[in-house]
DNA sequence: ATTCCATGTGAATTTAAATTCACCTTAAGC
DNA sequence: GCTTAAGGTGAATTTAAATTCACATGGAAT
């Protein structure tokens, strides 16, 4: 019974994966249904035995995205100790993230793949701002432990760190792989580095 | 003859500007030509009167944003000399574009909105990487006159910049307008500022 | 005044998908 | 060995748009 409910679990996220397959490699238009079939050899009807309809694959291709997201900032956190260093880390993940899922970024920054549904955006947001408040108390912490310039807007830096993200996928999608992703973050680092330091001559 | 060519064109505007309202204020769906035509009063065949197809629409609000994007940069270039001036006031327009016409973003940062084709995105590529090509001058001008720091790159720096205004332009669209726009732009700033400072400890 | 063209209309037509359905297949449990 | 149900299929069906077309209309130029 497990065994079964597993095989089926395996099948939705093969349909999850293809999907998000097809978003990252080819262009941008709308996902289909008969593209995500073929991929996995199957015919399109074969997906509405695993998900109800168009909507519910979108809504799992979220929660997949939102796992990912979640997993590196649990990631750094064990991983290492310092804030710098945590999200010096973040950011190369997210570096891998962008070049190895074009689709990711597609989804999390569009919003055009979502239907007229106000939901899904309401969970969107949900998951950025909660991504924003892990940053935060990241953050919050370095400045605890004196890592980080303890009269910095948590928030504020949080949200520029994002933006060090953001136009980077951006970028890197419009540009087609162009775009010279390694060397942004290599850029933006040290400026961003700059804002966290200590003693810093910026609050009057 | 060039008052009904004026005439044309007037009607050309309100299509675009239609949309980018309608992209603006409602829901996510994809723009509908129908729903296009009803906000002019027309009916939907009109449009073809205008337009080739939806697709040219779409590249019509694309000019219209390059317009809008580069006549801010006129703008700030001609009314300050300072170049730190020069970029808040530049990030106040944008926040302005942000609230004033939720669309814009939405259309800049996704690609959802276009078709297959591989053009427009190229398009869209040209009209973000040219503005930061406008940014960057506006840095290297302020470099050279020692109003920011001209041990910086320019291009991550105006990248950053950029990165300040596009997680607003995405938190504010997913949040539908609940997110503090003028309150990110607040904080971030100082934080930016920072960073352009003369005599940072940021390089070794 | 007549002509003509730009603009507009409503009713088809086309198109491209998602979705449904009746019918197979196969492997697991009895 | 039989039964059943999960997973699969191809051929409709539905749906929602874009787009086309034959037919107005009104105002400007001749």
């Amino acid at each position: 019974m497990s065994t079964e409910k597993l095989a089926s679990e395996i099948r939705k996220d093969q349909i999850v994966e293809a999907a998000l397959h097809i978003l990252s490699d080819k262009r941008v238009k709308k996902l289909k249904i008969t593209e995500i079939a073929s991929h996995l050899g199957l015919a399109p009807s074969a997906l509405y035995r695993h998900f109800k309809n168009k909507d519910a694959i979108l809504s799992a291709i979220l929660e997949h995205i939102r796992e990912k997201m979640y997993k590196n900032v649990e990631h750094v956190r064990r991983k290492r100790d310092n804030a710098i260093d945590r999200l010096q880390e973040l950011l190369s993940l997210h570096e891998n993230l962008i070049s190895q899922h074009q689709g990711i970024p597609r989804i999390v920054f569009s919003d055009e793949l979502w239907g007229q549904e106000k939901i899904k955006r309401q969970r969107m947001y949900l998951i950025v701002s909660g991504y924003l408040l892990e940053l935060e108390a990241i953050i919050c912490e370095g400045q605890r432990k004196n890592e980080i310039n303890p009269d910095l807007n948590p928030e504020a830096v949080a949200r520029m760190f994002f933006g060090i993200v953001q136009p980077a996928a951006l970028l890197w999608h419009m540009s087609e792989g162009t775009f010279d992703l390694s060397g942004h973050f290599t850029a933006a680092w040290p400026l961003f580095q700059c804002v966290l330091q200590v003693e810093s001559r910026c609050d009057p």
